[in-house]
DNA sequence: GATTTTGCTGGAAACGTTTCCAGTCTTTCA
DNA sequence: TGAAAGACTGGAAACGTTTCCAGCAAAATC
């Protein structure tokens, strides 16, 4: 069943047949109703590859996720997929590993798959203007923006949180509670990704309240997988590093952490409060439930899409769509007093 | 730039560059080194609309998933679509609520995407084959099989535990540690889903050790979701039942379930055990460790995109793959005195 | 009433491939 | 040596759309 046959049913042309299926102006509604009602009868759908290859282009819209494995990606990609779909756009999903590069994999999708745009999911906070000049499609990033200002704000389009404040937001929840002594469980702080942005949040709290940056409380571990975080803060417990509270960059590195303190006899809050930045469902399930600054996923998901879609259709700008966290309070911090700030 | 400026550049005709892309043997070794070397020197891809208009076909391939939420399903979602990668394929992804029809939704998938096959991810276990007719691609159960017999065997094909005896086994793990008083924390009791067998799973193995089924001590809840199981869980510890073991039938829901136990002032495993079954990645830093038996998820989503391919290239027979659990002992467990069985 | 505008329509080219068919040139075999 | 077979090649049709263009009738304008 072609178009040639709805045509040939209804008794008109092929182009006709083809501005009914397109809501072109141009035609009659006496035509319009006769084509309609062909097509309903036969349960038409068009060729999406003969409409494709005319048109040059797809419908087609990568996301390049890193990390996926975070279940916190997972909420975003599903109202990002929903998002996209309602808008009539088909998702081609790519996940890649630490070792790949996110703008190659999309340039290459980008000419095999014809995509349309690319949405970021996960990332480096840091691309530079010749890096990116391998795309010729719009695309957005998402869950993280050009922080460290390698491109110019009217070049890009993000969704995201500003790491560094929500970060110290986090840390002034700890300091508020009477914590000085706060270890950061950060994922790396070499190199220019949002977990050294967080650092630098963290950081940055502390100096506003004039506590000295200890090295040794530092946790780097590789990824942002629990069990990473997991072995990071064991082997710092064994260390014997003296800490009342520790502020996690992101829930699963804090679900991993509070096994390790666990393990190693420090009661969460007791003997270690523990903030982070997600607020994944489980975090709120486990024992005690994780304090933590919540992302609004389903908006940000569906901000992306929004804001791609407008970049497709060529209307509207570049714009940085900065998104807000909530607290949602669980029970992993408490308040020390002055005589016992830190553990012996 | 198209096939036929490769075949102008290297003085070819188009069909000959066409046979040497897709390593057609009627092309001589000269004719293919040329062609090959200007492809190379201009980075040529061809245009896949283009192929799959005149082919009549994509490379695309359906996933269907319901439930996503449930973190258990993002490892295999991640295998397959490596695995689909891997293979060439192109994956599209779509994930449904528990009101739309999967089969309805691949339907129109099919045609719209022209899909070479679909892998439904979750989902009901008693499609009926007037119910499948609307499908003319291959398709593959994940984690899931045609339980009730509504499809002979020689005409679907699967990857998935059994679902009946490793419920069983979970159960027997309670019953060997000495509990009689087992509640069984299920999705719904009255479908032909994979709850229901789960729960069929875990009355053999009390019918085995003559322990008689009590319909209070069955805890339906909506969904795989942890809030419905906490709800569930919450509400028939109000109602004062009596047990001393839970097997829920995914880790999801018995992590829910572990709160409102915790809230209700009782602890697990002293007060009571728990055992589930996926073996989701958080099941294993919760305190305490969940008991669970873990699904390989990574050859779930392997085999089945092994066994889709395998059907649209016409070759290999429908078969249904079964994949054993691994139980992954934590501390949700405990055994039981004689004396003390019950709770009271 | 003649001319311009408007609304609608159909024909046909184009999108970039694959594949069939016919042809040429070489090799093989009787 | 001549015919048959084989290896390779190029031309052209086809895949199912969209869109440009030209045309025509009816309406609007002068």
């Amino acid at each position: 069943m072609t178009i040639k046959d709805i045509a040939r049913i209804s008794g008109v042309a092929v182009s006709t047949v083809s501005r009914v299926i397109n809501n072109h102006p141009d035609v009659s509604a006496e035509s319009r109703e006769k084509v309609l009602a062909v097509i309903r009868e036969y349960n038409f759908i068009p060729n999406n590859s003969a409409r494709d290859l005319v048109r040059t282009k797809s419908d087609a819209v990568g996301l390049i996720v890193r990390g996926s494995q975070n279940t916190f990606f997972v909420d975003i990609i599903h109202s990002i997929e929903s998002a996209l779909d309602e808008a009539g756009y088909t998702m081609v999903m790519r996940q890649i590993g630490s070792n790949d590069n996110e703008v190659t994999c999309a340039a290459s999708m980008e000419r095999d798959k014809r995509l349309l745009g690319i949405i970021f999911l996960g990332g480096r906070s840091d691309y530079s203007p010749e890096e990116l000049a391998v795309l010729s499609v719009p695309y957005v990033f998402c869950t993280f923006t050009n922080s460290y200002g390698t491109l110019s704000s009217s070049d890009y389009s993000s969704v995201s949180i500003l790491d560094e404040e929500e970060a110290a937001k986090a840390v002034e929840e700890l300091i508020s509670r009477g914590h000085r002594r706060i270890a950061a469980l950060i994922s790396a702080r070499d190199d220019h990704s949002i977990s050294q942005l967080r650092y630098l949040g963290y950081a940055k709290a502390l100096k506003a309240h004039k506590i000295p940056l200890d090295d040794s409380l530092i946790i780097p571990c590789g990824t942002f997988n629990m069990k990473d975080a997991y072995e990071a803060m064991k082997s710092k417990l064994e260390e014997g590093v003296d800490f009342t509270a520790v502020f996690a960059i992101a829930d699963n590195m804090a679900i991993g952490a509070m096994r390790a303190l666990r393990e190693a006899g420090r009661s969460v809050p007791e003997d270690c409060s523990l903030i982070s930045i997600d607020g994944i469902e489980v975090s709120e399930y486990i024992e005690p439930m994780l304090s933590t600054l919540s992302q609004p996923m389903a908006e940000m998901g569906r901000k992306s899409v929004e804001q791609l879609a407008e970049l497709i259709e060529g209307k509207g700008s570049h714009s940085q769509i900065i998104v807000k966290t909530s607290l949602r309070e669980g029970a992993s911090m408490r308040t020390v007093s002055a005589t016992k700030k830190a553990r012996s």
